[in-house]
DNA sequence: GTGGTCTAGACCACA
DNA sequence: GTGGTCTAGACCACG
């Protein structure tokens, strides 16, 4: 499921962050179901398994993984761990870089807003889709 | 107009190559513009002189800039654009990545697109308020 | 400053997070002060460079210190980090932890709430002089 | 009334170990007074019934209680008894430790005061009714 | 010279 | 068998 580029120029342990955080917020795992076991998942990236420690270590801090030493490492609650000051500062900054990337990109501020928009749009009416069906 | 993430995990020289040759492939900067000279951009971006040189140097070597040594730096003739449809999967990959962000940090996505569309009139604003300095 | 004690249980990255954790809240470092570089407290402690590096790791997570690469780690700037939920949640952990630890020392709660509230009276006139200071 | 920490560092068993030490050595639990069975402590405590075995193991070992197969574990006759300043010292390094956790967590010492002194008061109330059921 | 990443490999606590 | 800690030691990014 998860894949290595070792030439992304980002750390392993973040590419493994980075793709486990795609899966819990599209909801491919969710509250509970466990990940792949350090040492399993490292031998099959074949990297160390610290590295993969790394990256559950990274994810746990965050607050959307938990693990049972000896146990395994599983899927947590949805809960705000962060302030809310602290949160606000966190999502624009990547705000700001989107922005920034978009007008390096020659993108208007109007055409930027229209492909966000579209594209939240679209995940919206996913997400009432599934809970539509969750109902039934 | 760059904008450095501390917390990315690229490395910081990377991240100004990766914007420069954007603004390059996209026609926001064109052939022999001037780019910034080094110590200024290190002190608009509050970083060490050393690492925009590399980052420069790193652009020349891909032949995407040159030098004219006591003069300054330039954007190279030869040029790779991207298509349309390159410039559009970029942006669109960002923008997933700041919805994922989101969605892991509890915004709802009505929230994301507040927060979203108000620092783009925000910046919006601020534009046309330039220009119209510069009218004058 | 830092003291290791191998028998002490705790792993060695929590014991230093610990102390330095005391000398925050103490005053004893303060905003924007230097830590001892990584490689120098591992080698003052005869511990490895990695295990130092963990404990300034952890205390970056908490807000309380923060690294710039190249550079050095410093104090950070007091700041909520976590939400008043999560705050909360923390401390009154800590709290059901001392009073079972009260009871099987044998105290009564009257005994507990009596030491507890004098030392706190203690360290409040401590620093409400100090701030008195301050201001001379 | 054992309260254990997962975050604490030390491992389960040994905060079992230092609590039932505790009892013992300021009287909280007295020579050949019974101690919950292994699985009735393991289930109240959502651990790993070997986990609280080999806490009672090391007690045994240490000469603090003693197992009749098929009947208990009880309060060995070798008592080391706390002096009164032991157990003073004791609290109070615990009582400091959380002092420093609440101010690096933001807390005011007024805050710390009021919701430690109303789970102290909580605590009280559930004490004296369920004596008062007792004579019931 | 500073911190960051990664590997290899050992040992421990715990289920 | 699972995660956690620690060591030794290499290489890189950055100031």
């Amino acid at each position: 499921m998860i894949k290595i580029d070792p030439n992304d120029g980002t750390p392993i342990y973040l590419q493994i962050v980075r793709q486990i955080k795609y899966m819990i917020a599209s909801g491919a795992i969710r509250e509970d179901d466990e990940l792949p076991p350090v040492r399993v998942l490292a031998q099959q990236l074949v990297i160390n398994p610290n590295t993969v420690a790394k990256a559950y270590r990274e994810l746990e801090f965050q607050g959307l993984i938990y693990t049972r030493p000896g146990a395994g490492t599983y899927v947590a609650k949805r809960r705000i761990l962060f302030s809310d000051e602290e949160r606000l500062r966190i999502i624009q900054e990547k705000i700001e870089s989107l922005i920034v990337e978009a007008q390096n990109l020659n993108f208007t501020l109007e055409e930027l807003a229209k492909i966000f928009n579209e594209r939240l749009t679209k995940i919206y009416k996913q997400q009432t889709e599934e809970k539509g069906n969750e109902r039934d």
